[in-house]
DNA sequence: ATCAGCGTTTAGAAAATCTATCGGCTTCGA
DNA sequence: TCGAAGCCGATAGATTTTCTAAACGCTGAT
């Protein structure tokens, strides 16, 4: 393409609508000399005439009408693009792992609903953080050891991490509180994290043989619900099965972690307060 | 619209393309500084994250994607627009798929240079229809069940669609004619219209984990040129491989197809004997 | 650990864009 | 015929945008 200025377009573009330099200018808040000078320009880097000038206003040449429409289809395409991008109205996506929407999120959709009844929640699972930086309208919920290292990313720890075991109700069981090397002979429910594979090894007791392996922390919370065993995972995980009394917790793992759960959002969409309130609220149902 | 600056969208578009903003920046003449800054300033105003920056470059978010792809069409409209404005100009544009801009045009350039030597014919490669009316010196290739509904178009239908299948002449088979039945159970080849699947499915023969996957017709008979099985297309696609001995005929389709190609061009620009010519031309070509 | 290749940021220079002002032209009504 | 209104163009200088050069940081390969 001839290297044409393409803001120069809209201002040819305006022009050509209205057919007056005057209400052109008027219309893209710059002075006529600016408008005047801007499509001289363009007329010269095209090599072409646009516009026939008058002493009522302007029309176009043929050129100037095959460029109109030109920059009339090439405006809408854009137009109708930039529309939708980046702005689905009220609609916020929120990045987060699988189990933690499933046990901590869809317990709480109805909760968001009544809080922010305009606002759309798309949740898009990941297994991993994600690489790519957040655009507006997005959240993320992440566990990790650190606030979200990305600059253009606001970041706020939720919680921290304090595994328990769990288990339904009518399991049968010792009495509660349990120790450890009693708590290992028991059929045990793991997730991708293999915290009773580590205290199996730990402690030489117990059986690794015996251990059921899920993929998903979700998936071995909802066999322990079933009554397959006993399941370890962060309290945030557990706490609504245990409200709902599905799962009784039966063992706090003595052992601090160093990660924490975390949220982050994009810095640069300042006084959204929507998204500001949105962040605010996920934070106060981890308090 | 939102006040875009569209300057940066075309340094957007060159950014993409090389998935690289130093090789952009080339591209551009401008410093890998100044692109950088574009890019961010351009993603601020339109509060969306266009790409992914890596360490071996960058790649489109899906925002970006779409960004990318609604430039890529305006400055296309543009670009013809542009190229043609203030010029008696020689240049054509033809729109057309992929694997017919492969099989059927490019054996041809050479015809059509000899042809039309003071035309100088740009190739515009779609996926699908072109969704915008076509501009002064624009022809489109396509096929589909109609001519072109498009009231500024003038359109003409080239040819039927009549399905062949071929193979190479080294590749093992029986000998010809060859039933439908004995046909599937050879490895075959198939693109996005999934005609071998179809047929295993209607006969009950064959086996459809055989299949050999394509998304460019081209692809899959470049395949059969290399002996990898048995592919189907239409006669124009192929018609040049088999005059070559690349291919051979080993089936014909009786299944009548209500598709055909079809030709189309702009209306508006009476009395241009040289579109007439080509658009004649090329009708000629799929007697 | 080092290097190459990528992107980002910043200060200041260069270029583009704009405003304010002056001027000219055409058309219309008195 | 003259004056007014409404239009567009040119120019000097102010303002804003864009760019360069340089420095820096990160990632992946060796």
């Amino acid at each position: 393409m001839k290297n044409v200025n393409l803001n120069a377009l809209r201002v040819f573009s305006v022009v050509a609508s209205h057919g007056n330099l005057q209400r052109a200018a008027e219309e893209l808040s710059l002075s006529r000399g600016a408008v005047s000078q801007r499509i001289k320009k363009l007329e010269i880097e095209l090599g072409v005439v646009l516009l026939m000038r008058g002493a009522r206003g302007v029309s176009l040449t043929p050129e100037g009408e095959r460029c109109f429409a030109a920059v009339k289809d090439a405006l809408a395409i854009l137009d109708t693009a930039f529309a939708s991008i980046g702005e689905d109205g009220d609609r916020v996506t929120l990045h987060i792992g699988s189990s933690t929407a499933t046990k901590w999120l869809i317990p709480r959709m109805d909760a968001f609903k009544a809080k922010f009844p305009k606002i759309s929640l798309t949740t898009q699972i990941h297994e991993q953080v994600l690489a790519r930086s957040l655009g507006r309208n997005e959240i993320a919920i992440w566990p990790g050891k650190a606030p979200d290292t990305n600059i253009a990313h606001g970041s706020r720890r939720l919680t921290g991490i304090q595994l328990i075991a769990v288990c339904s109700p009518d399991f049968l069981r010792p009495d509660w509180p349990m120790g450890l090397e009693m708590l290992l002979t028991m059929p045990l429910l793991q997730d991708a994290h293999r915290r009773w594979e580590k205290l199996i090894h730990e402690t030489g007791h117990g059986d690794t043989h015996k251990l059921l392996n899920f993929d998903r922390s979700a998936l071995a919370l909802d066999a322990a619900i079933g009554g397959h065993g006993v399941a370890i995972a962060p309290t945030y995980m557990v706490e609504n099965d245990l409200r709902s009394k599905r799962l009784v917790e039966i063992w706090v793992d003595p052992e601090a972690s160093d990660d924490g759960l975390y949220t982050s959002w994009a810095k640069d969409h300042l006084g959204q307060t929507r998204m500001k309130r949105i962040v605010d609220w996920i934070a106060s149902e981890f308090e």
